[in-house]
RNA sequence: GCGGCUGUGGCGAAGAGGUCAACGCACCGGAUUGUGGCUCCGGCAUUCGAGGGUUCAAAUCCCUUCAGUCGCCCCA
């Protein structure tokens, strides 16, 4: 299918990343939630927003048998919210809440690099506090989190859209300041003037227009209030030393968003043209305009993908463990015994291989290759007699006999000295 | 939704109208039926994404279609 792609030779880098996640959230007391891949429409275009691309062209739409109108969810957030609400989770003595989740998510776009139709997202929501402190802490984690994933080449994005007053300044400023140079701007942002003013500046096309150039700040709308809350958010980023690129032009996609909006892009360009890895904000009013009680709330989502691209592009590749035994076998008697060998090997915890193929011996040591097993252990008439079995230590190429109860812990006692080199740890080679 | 590029064996890749579709890697078999990694020998695409057309003749030209990829838009 378009869009869609099979997780093979990539496992081992998504564990690596989904590893980071669960322990990211250890670091900050985060509680995992899961909600649905798919919810009622209705959500997603009071939450998102009408006029938004994602909801306007973007969504999976259908109607289940029932008649109901679906959307799989285009992001995570509104599912999340509607869950917080759903589940009473305010009326939990705790507050603040913090929530993580990582899933896929769908849009019906063209694909591209860093896009596809089904991707993954990771993401983290805290409920119940409207201190600039809670908008540094979604930032800092997600600086963190790039941070646990050896990813140094990004920068942070921020700016501040203020609450509903502010917001409503802005957009008659801005409606004002562009009104005179509709005829000379694309027909998206003259479509854009009527329906979402604010997405104006997210434009491309006319990125070098002198009147998106020269357009007034969102900061410059805000109220007293409100200036104080972004100030106070920078300040505490500042003393975090978090460097972050206060960005007049980035308003963000969704109509939730409030106060403090981000975006950290990869400077490496390892993305092509997406290289927005994460993006989140404050949205103080959807849990209320969702139908709960007003709590202030801010998140942020990682796209997965376009973090794998990036750690491709810095070579990590976390390797599989290598498997500890060839087991091969030498004529018929051997053969038949193989298996129940190997099971028994298996169940003291030996990772063990056996010829399933019925090759011949050189063909054997040839798929031990193949397998990279540490040990080749070698069954004959001859070992069979003795109940033994010769054991090849691939390492150093010598051969030994070895009973048959001994195995296991013979190849325990030799792999300890390089337990230490274990390649499947997370951290990145020659660290 | 719009635009560019690509599509030859498991992979990479020659081939630009004319007998059998190079080559490299991988794979399989043998030299060597209880020891692999080297070497040597042999095998491995009735077919060039699919369908149709032009032609005496098409992987090569034309049309359609599908797939992949990159970009626009938008975003994660």
């Amino acid at each position: 299918m378009k869009g869609t792609y099979d997780i093979v030779k990539d496992t081992p880098r998504f564990r690596a990343v989904e590893k980071a996640i669960h322990t990211l959230a250890r670091l900050f007391n985060l509680e995992e939630i899961r909600t649905p891949h798919f919810e009622a429409s209705e959500l997603f275009h009071r939450s998102v927003g009408e006029e938004t691309d994602i909801v306007g062209k973007e969504t999976y739409d259908f109607f289940d048998r029932g008649g109901r109108k679906i959307t799989l969810r285009p992001e995570g957030t509104a599912g999340v919210v509607r869950s917080y609400i759903e589940n009473k989770l305010h009326a939990e003595a705790k507050n603040p809440q913090k929530y993580y989740y990582y899933g896929s998510m769908f849009r019906y776009e063209r694909p591209q690099k860093g896009r596809t139709r089904e991707f993954r997202q990771f993401g983290i929501e805290i409920f119940g506090s409207k201190d600039p402190s809670v908008d540094v802490e979604i930032i800092a984690c997600a600086v963190l989190f790039l941070r646990m994933l050896k990813i140094t080449d990004f920068a942070v994005h921020i700016n501040s859209l203020g609450g509903e007053e502010s917001k409503k300044n802005y957009e008659k400023a801005l409606k004002e300041h562009i009104r005179p140079h509709l005829e000379t701007l694309c027909a998206d942002c003259n479509r854009r003037f009527e329906k979402n003013p604010l997405r104006i500046l997210d434009c491309k096309k006319d990125t070098e227009h002198d009147a998106l150039q020269n357009a007034p700040h969102p900061i410059d709308a805000l109220t007293e209030e409100d200036r104080e809350h972004f100030e106070s958010v920078r300040e505490i980023l500042q003393s975090m030393d978090i460097d972050h690129i206060v960005d007049h032009r980035l308003v963000r996609g969704l109509d939730y968003y409030t106060h403090t909006v981000f975006e950290i892009k990869d400077t490496l360009e390892a993305l092509g043209s997406q290289d927005t890895l994460c993006g989140g904000g404050r949205y103080d009013y959807l849990v209320e305009n969702l139908g709960g009680p007003p709590t202030p709330a801010a998140g942020f989502s990682f796209g997965i993908e376009r973090l794998l691209l990036t750690l491709e592009a810095l070579e990590f590749t976390p390797k599989r463990a290598p498997l500890h035994l060839y087991l091969l076998s030498i004529g018929e008697k051997a053969k038949k015994k193989t298996p129940a060998l190997a099971h028994k090997l298996r169940l003291q915890g030996v990772t063990t291989e056996t010829d399933l193929v019925g090759r011949g011996i050189k063909a054997q040591f040839k798929q031990s290759e193949h397998t990279a097993a540490r040990f080749v252990g070698i069954v004959g008439d001859a070992e069979l007699e003795k109940g033994i079995v010769t054991l090849k230590d691939q390492n150093t190429g010598t051969e030994e006999e070895v009973a048959f109860e001994n195995i296991a812990a013979t190849i325990a006692e030799k792999i300890k000295q390089d337990r230490r080199d274990c390649d499947t740890c997370p951290e990145r080679k020659g660290e």
